[in-house]
DNA sequence: TATGAATGAGCTTTCATTCAT
DNA sequence: TATGAATGAAAGCTCATTCAT
């Protein structure tokens, strides 16, 4: 299709595939060797352009970062909002089913997270960035177990904020040192195993485990 | 008192005063703007010493920061042996001293184990340190874990490891996101939160609450 | 004619315009002031172009040294080789117009090759460049002194090596103070007197000489 | 008897160990990896003092060594007035002696007589106490050269001061390679050759020849 | 005398950024 | 758009020298 259109049009796509190239050869270096480490020259011939074309497209290193982690972020806001599709009396599921999407999705992104976190400490506008990242899965977190301490499905003496903040921060963490050989855990196990820890941890009703308590649940996870 | 002690003393005296000035300014530095960002200048020049001293005391700002994060690793070290010190049958107290001192020993240092993470991305050695901080409080809540799931206190479906870890990362999480005025708990407030997720999660039996159950658990802690 | 050239070719004029620059400039920087005092800002102000363009051309003062040399090394090269372009029974005559050529290309070059020599103390690299340029010459007077041998020309008791090596360094030293306006010859007295040097260490053969011996070749010198 | 004078003496005495211990280092040191990379705490670690003790003894790096080639010159300037001995009818043996101390003489202190021509090329003060080095030998070959001229023993062609200059340089040159292990000559060898070429070289008379032409003396050496 | 901490000018080198082509 | 030479601020680091002890 566009190939038929005449004109700017081919320079233009040509210009994209220099635009993502570098997006592309940026990420990767980013991951492998962190962010100041990393200059434009590698950059751009990461992307087999030469290196004032850099400047082309990104008006500074920082700004080629922002995209990059933009990307990121999107794709995550997204898994977020996936653990509202279930019914909202399948408490266990949709736990189950919010901390998956999120852990794959940190995993994916693990290493550039950790990335825009080295920038974050430092200049104000990642700082932005990264807590709306964590705030989406926190709010998402809190509202659930709002509604659950409401249902009288969850422990009423804990905090909302403070728990999904603390229980958030476990699931992401556990994605990024799953990253390492460190535990022997397919993913699975490991969204089992953190559905467990959260809903003991907020004082999930017997009933609202599957099976019809903790240990019952342990049960059905081992024949699933 | 310090006069009656003979010889080198006074030179070594001025030298060492002159190294923790380095060692102080380095660290205030570095937690406000970041490690890449400060130089050999803005150290030297907060400890009150031209830049050709810095390197009299430290061979690059590497060593700076290896001798900065030595220091509080070795603190951080000490407070999570303190769980230990309770007797083995208190098993809901020594989850709660655990966290309340790690946590206290994180929360003092947040800001420069973030550089210490920035860093550790980045270069090996520094990774290593990283790791044992993070180690010594995992395998403290493991052995822990192990000890309850033998005596009948603790799900039994757990793997120790990845348990631990979660749990760790949730309560050092917890730590550097607290630092924000975000979540308006004080330490005590803070200390029972993640102690009843952790006891929680963990699935810890009725009777090793204190009161006999969480509701229990909880009228204490409210009369604490 | 130049604008027929098509595409990048003014571009890297221009390059090989400040390359060539950072060399003269470099050179007649170390030959005046030595290779250690003279540090990259000097070079650089010196060719017209700001310090950071020096890099874009050569990786270190060495690698500039090395440049130099190299040109100077090849110069030299091809100057030993120009005695053998007479008849190999014009003994003398070849002596003296190796001992021309040598002696004139030392001279142009007497100062860079000190520089060189102060180098090759230190640094292998230099060291094997500067024996090759030594090498040159004093091969090519070695086989001129076994052929001379060989015809009966030549003392037979002389050991070839040392002794090539003994008057090659003869002229070469020659050049270097010949700097100096201590000795009053122009280039032809000082070729004439250090080729009847050469050729009396040797113990050339009267019929070698011109006019017959020494004395006729002394008679011929003058009127020469 | 220094042993038995009381008081301020042994002090001296430690202080002139002390000196002299930092000439030996420093002349090592420099010998070992040349003048401007050896720093003055190499040198005091070396003489085993304290960095600051340098400057008790000598006001500068250039300060030592010139010290220490101040005392090689002294020596050089003793073995060049060797020849003058012998009886001045022997021209032979007169310059045999005159290159065999020489020789010697250079030899043994090779190594920081090219440190010294690396400074000299750079400091005034050393370029004078370099031609001075030179020039003892210089004048030495010169007066006796002029003398055989005026007996009718050398070509009286040969401008005196010129002639003096290659062949001491060819003497001194040979020195330096002679210390590779290029040229398999022990000292008398060398002496041998490098006298029959200056002999040579000068046309020197088949009667000052010993046994009374150039063959003979080969014969001679031969049997030496 | 000897010490060694302190100094600071000066070095080489890097690199984000600009701009003529 | 793409190029790559040029820029120059700023970095990390060295080292001869000073000086209080």
């Amino acid at each position: 299709m566009t190939s038929t259109v005449p004109g700017p049009l081919p320079a233009m796509a040509r210009g994209r595939r220099t635009k993502s190239a570098l997006v592309q050869a940026g990420r990767q270096l980013f991951e492998e060797h962190g962010f100041s480490t990393v200059g434009i020259d590698a950059i751009a011939h990461g992307a087999g352009v030469s290196h004032g074309t850099f400047y082309t497209w990104f008006d500074s290193k920082e700004a080629l970062l922002r995209e990059i982690v933009t990307g990121v972020a999107k794709e995550i806001f997204t898994a977020t909002s996936i653990g509202t599709r279930l019914p909202p009396d399948a408490s266990y599921a949709r736990i189950e089913a919010a901390n998956r999407s999120f852990l794959r999705a940190v995993t994916r992104h693990s290493r550039i997270l950790r990335v825009l976190d080295s920038q974050a400490d430092v200049r104000e506008d990642f700082r932005g960035l990264r807590l709306e990242i964590r705030e989406s899965f926190v709010r998402c977190g809190m509202e659930g177990l709002i509604r659950m301490q409401e249902l009288g499905l969850a422990d009423p003496m804990l905090p909302p904020r403070a728990t999904a903040s603390a229980l958030g921060a476990m699931v992401e963490s556990f994605a990024h040192l799953w990253q390492d050989p460190v535990e022997g855990l397919d993913e699975a196990e490991a969204v089992d195993v953190l559905t467990r820890l959260w809903a003991g941890a907020i004082g999930l009703a017997p009933q609202a485990w599957p099976g019809g308590d903790r240990a019952a649940a342990a049960t059905e996870a081992l024949h699933e």
